[in-house]
This record gives C-alpha cells, structure tokens and sequence, in this order.
DNA sequence: GATGATGTGGAAATCGTTTTCCAATAGAAT
DNA sequence: ATTCTATTGGAAAACGATTTCCACATCATC
C-alpha cells in the first residue's frame, strides 16, 4: 500500500508537508503543493482514512443510528432512502459511516454507547426516527460528546441540529387542499404514533386548519398502523366527511376500511412513499425528498464537526397526487 | 479514552500482555488472564476497533457492496433486510462494517476500488446483487486482494464464497406445486434479469419442470419489471394456463395484467416480499429469509477472514403462499 | 552444577496519519 | 552588513492497538 510516506520521497518533501497538502493547511508553498499533488497522482495515492481517525479526533468518522420503522412492515423504503442518501453524500465529503440500528441499543446504558462510539473513533452521529420515549438517546444528545444531528425532533443546541420538514404546516397544507376540494366539515383524523415528535407537530397543524375553518374533528391514535387506522375508520367513519391520516400507510388502512364500507369519502396522506403506487386507489399526500433531507443532514454535520455551531434546518415538501401507477423499468 | 495502557497500568502488567489476553493468545498463565480480565471490567475498557484495525491487517473491517434492487422502485425491502442482518451479526461478531452501493463505484476502475477498500482497511465484502455484468466486480473477486462472500452468484475460490438458496430447485418446487395442484400444461414463464445469476437457475429449474411433466413454456424476458411483466402477460397470457413469474415484483404486474383482462390465470412468483400484502391477491411464491441470508454470510466471511477456505454454502427457502393480509402492529 | 526445554511477561517496532514545535531560508528594514 | 519578521519545510511525538523478539524464571535432565 502507498502511503504518505512515499509520497513525501517521491516528491522530495517530508511528511508532514504531504500531510499540509492534503488539509489545504495554510503556510506552504505554490510550488510544493504542485509537486505533492503531482505525486499523489502518479503514486495513485490514497490516504488511510482509518489511520486519520486514529490520529485525529475531529477526523470524520461518522455514525448512522436508525430506528427502523419497518418493524414488521413494509416501509423499509423510507429508511433506505434515508440511508442511501446519507453514504453518498459522506462519500462526497470524504467521511467515513458507519449504519447502526437503535436495535442494537436495547437496554445499553448512556455510557455503554457513548464508549461504543468511542472505541470506534466516532465524532458525528445522525439519528433517524426519534421518538420522546427514547431517553437514553436524549441522554446522549445532552451530553454533547457528539455532534449531533436529529432528523424530525426539534432539539438544538451547541453540538445538535435538527433537520426535517415544517411538519404542522405540511399537514395543514395537504389537510386544507383535500378538505377545501371536498367541501368537507367533518373530519377524522387518525394521528401518528403516541409520543412520536412529527405526531404533535401534525396535530398541532390540524387543529389550526380546524380553528381557521371552524370544522369539526375526531382525534384517534393510530400508531402509524395500517390495521389500527383500518379499525379506526370503520368505526368512525361512516358519519365524517374525510378521513386525514398522519402517514400514507394508515392512509392505506384507512381506504381499505372504506372499500368494505363501501363508502367513499376522501383521504389524504402523508409521507408520498412509492408503496402507494401499488394500492390503486388516489389521495393527496405529502412528499417527501428523504434521501436529500438526509444527504443534508449530513452536510449538516460535516457543518458542526468543522466548528459551526448547531441550529434549525428545514427542508421543503411538496403536496403530491399520489395515483396508481405502474412503475417505470 | 481509558485505553490498553490504562488497563496495564492497572493491572500492574505489560500492555503486549493485555493485548495477548484479549485477543486469546498462548503463553499467559491463568492468574495474569484474571489481573488483566478485572482491570478490563473496572475501568470498562472497550477496545479502540480504529486503532486495531489500523495495526493489524487481520483486523476485521467489512464492506457491504449492495446493489441496490429498487433503483425507482419500491422493492427496497430485500436490500434493507440484507442490510440488517449483516450489520446485526457483525456486531455480534465484533467486526466493524461500512455499507457501500454499486452506484458509487459506476466508472471507477478495479484499481480504483482496489485502493479505496484499503484505504478503509477493509479485510473482507459481501456483495449483493452481483450481475454477469458487473466485470470490474468480478476482476476484484477474481484478484482475491480481499475475502468475499458473494450472494446469489456461484463464485467460488480460495478467498470466496458463495451463498444463496438452490434458485433452480426452488423455482421448480414452486413452479411444481402451482402447475400440478391447477392442473396446467402451458406455462408463461417471465425470466428476471438478463445475465442475472439467478435468472439462469431458476430458468433451468423450470427447464427441467417442462420436460419431467411434458409441457409446454414460452419464455420472456421480463428483467424484473413490473410493467415489463404486465405486457408480456397482456400479449401472452391468454392462451396460457398459468404465469410463472421470477419474481413477485413481476407476478404483480402479471395479476395486473389478467385483472385487465379479466381472465383468471394461477400465478406464481419468487422472493416472498411483504409488499405482496398490499396487492391483495393470492399466489404461490418461494420465502427467502434476507436477513437470515446475510447473516450466514457474515460467519462465512468471518470464517474466510480467519484463514478458512472458500466454499458453497446453500441456505433453505420455504414455498408460501402469499395472501392479501393486515398488517399487524 | 551445567544444560536445555518450556512457559511467561516486557520492551520496542509498527501500522499511516495528524499536529506541534522548531530550524532554516528569504526578503525587508535599519 | 545586521537585525527582524515572515514564510516554509522538517523532525518527532502522538493516536491505540498488534506483534515480534528477547529476557527471565522455573523446572527437569544429565
């Protein structure tokens, strides 16, 4: 394996200069730099990034930690997409990743996971699918021995940004649209998972919309399952004029009940994951970019790895048609 | 960072004796073994998997290499149980892990590739996904610069395994079961992938299906597309006796396509997705444990990595029939 | 008591970087 | 010519393990 030291030979320099070249350190010359570079081009020279980790603790090492939301269903598509976009970006950016899942986690101590990271030489962490409950992970993020990046829980502080869409208004946006079309007044509304942020904020977004236009509505938690917001809407449906559901997978439940009531009324969504293509049934919903929200989530921690201090981060939505569709080769 | 030095220190040992008694070596006396196991315990020592990956070359640094199946589609759901079950096992077997995709390596060279694994260190892949195709992924399995466990490709050396169900036996099983029980004689069969490894099993398997019970079978190519395999149907279906798909993905489409026409037809596919549960039809389809899978591969680059010789290791499968369901929370 | 075999623990080199600190050189100002 | 200040490049010490090699006991053997 090439390494800087052959670098450094090969170009006449020491090591150390190699090293300057390499992290655009100031204090180096034109011509040297040339002569690095060009080295590092004919030698094929790639650094070890693991040497870097060992050697410096703000080198970029960075964890992943996932709360798969697809327990035993089917929306891996939303934790892939997170996933994907996050490697990639890294790749881009020169940082090293490591994927863990809150699994894994299961009954460890604040202390058993920040050592883990540790001994993995870790700096930055991104985590997906926070929920309130989780308190050994708000310990971690307290403690501030990582920076930090949530996705869809509003903490912030020197170490943490969050990151995600403006959840109470994409609610309020797709709420109002279906219900303005629809002329409806009466609304169930099957919420998301107990103590889950994104839950709150979208509620908070209904009852504004239910204020603003003096509707009515029916709160029931659906816990984000297709059977539960099914059973809801079969028994409180029938006397609404539209059902709004917190994610298209309840949504999905939600139009299945009303195939077997054989009634209609409209249903709106949230999430615009592709599974719904293969539903065959319509409905507006939210859209979501989660393979950029989380490639800028991780341009976020390169951010606060680099000294930047944390902060509020939030990313656009679009109001989509989600509609049968056959899927393109 | 309590590091090994802490722990000789307080173990009134040398630190070549601690790193002996954690990684088993011979020659240290049972009463050391204790000095050193306690200090490990009070201190709450975890060993630095940077540092040691960057010492010793037999470290075990992994890569992932998944081939993502679902480029548009919603089919992430083997990926991610791939996915899954590796990095569970690794962690159990205490490797480190990185995920990489195909994507990243599009018009990289394979000593471009090369030079990136050992730049990260990495003793061993698993590759997902792998094409007849893929030539710069075959020069670097055939190059044996690292140990592989290949999925579903039967590639086999000194430093390579492969791991898989029996596709062919499987598609004749399932294929079998779907013709004999409806009574069939004229099949469709939709082959996946051009130069997909599977694809050519589980043709043969059908192969040998054909001439045992003296059918007939038209083959088309439906490279595991969904709306390839309505078509096909569309065009072929209807002097057929049943639609024998390669994958569920392409069964879907197949069902699409009889609703269309409003024929019935017995259709059967391959994998056992759980997106199958959203379609809300019936068929006879092969069960693949993914997670399972990958966690089986995970041992056998462990083993591999520790000096054991590549081989074939077959995994079970099940036949299922798939059925529309809820989703239970 | 000299010799050898064996088991045990320690010193030190190594892996490939980063980073600090210091020396050398050059140019400008006196 | 001398001093001073920048600017640049190098030597060497980390980082936290692994691993080789060597020294010292200990014990049995001749």
């Amino acid at each position: 394996m090439v390494s800087i030291k052959d670098v450094a030979k090969y170009a006449g320099v020491a090591i150390s200069t190699v090293s300057k070249v390499l992290n655009n350190y100031p204090n180096v010359s034109e011509e040297t730099k040339i002569k690095v570079n060009t080295a590092v081009e004919e030698l094929n020279f790639v650094p070890n990034s693991v040497a870097a980790a060992l050697s410096s603790k703000r080198a970029g090492r960075v964890a992943l930690l996932v709360n798969l939301s697809a327990k035993t269903q089917a929306i891996d598509e939303i934790d892939m997409q997170y996933i994907h976009g996050a490697i990639n970006k890294a790749m881009d950016l020169n940082l090293d990743v490591i994927t863990l899942f809150f699994s894994m986690f299961k009954d460890r101590t604040v202390e058993e996971i920040t050592r883990y990271l540790q001994s993995q030489s870790i700096a930055g962490i991104i985590i997906y699918g926070l929920s309130k409950e989780d308190m050994v992970l708000h310990e971690l993020i307290e403690r501030q021995e990582f920076k930090c990046v949530v996705v869809d829980a509003p903490i912030v502080n020197e170490n943490t940004s969050s990151i995600g869409i403006n959840h109470q208004k994409a609610q309020y946006d797709v709420a109002k649209k279906t219900i303005v079309d629809n002329n409806c007044r009466r609304i169930l509304y099957i919420a998301g998972k107990r103590n889950g942020y994104v839950t709150d904020e979208r509620l908070a977004g209904m009852r504004k919309l239910v204020e603003e236009l003096e509707l009515t509505m029916l709160v029931k938690n659906g816990e984000f399952s297709e059977l539960m917001a099914r059973n809801i809407t079969m028994k409180y449906g029938r006397n609404k004029d539209v059902v709004v559901c917190a994610s298209d997978l309840m949504a999905i439940g939600a139009m299945k009940a009303l195939t077997e009531m054989d009634i209609f009324r409209p249903v709106c969504g949230f999430d615009g994951i592709i599974l719904m293509g293969y539903v065959g049934k319509q409905m507006n919903t939210i859209s979501q970019d989660f393979s950029g929200i989380s490639e800028k989530a991780m341009e976020e921690l390169q951010q606060l790895m680099s000294g930047k201090c944390g902060q509020n981060v939030k990313t656009p939505y679009t109001i989509a048609r989600m509609e049968y569709m056959d899927i393109i080769c």
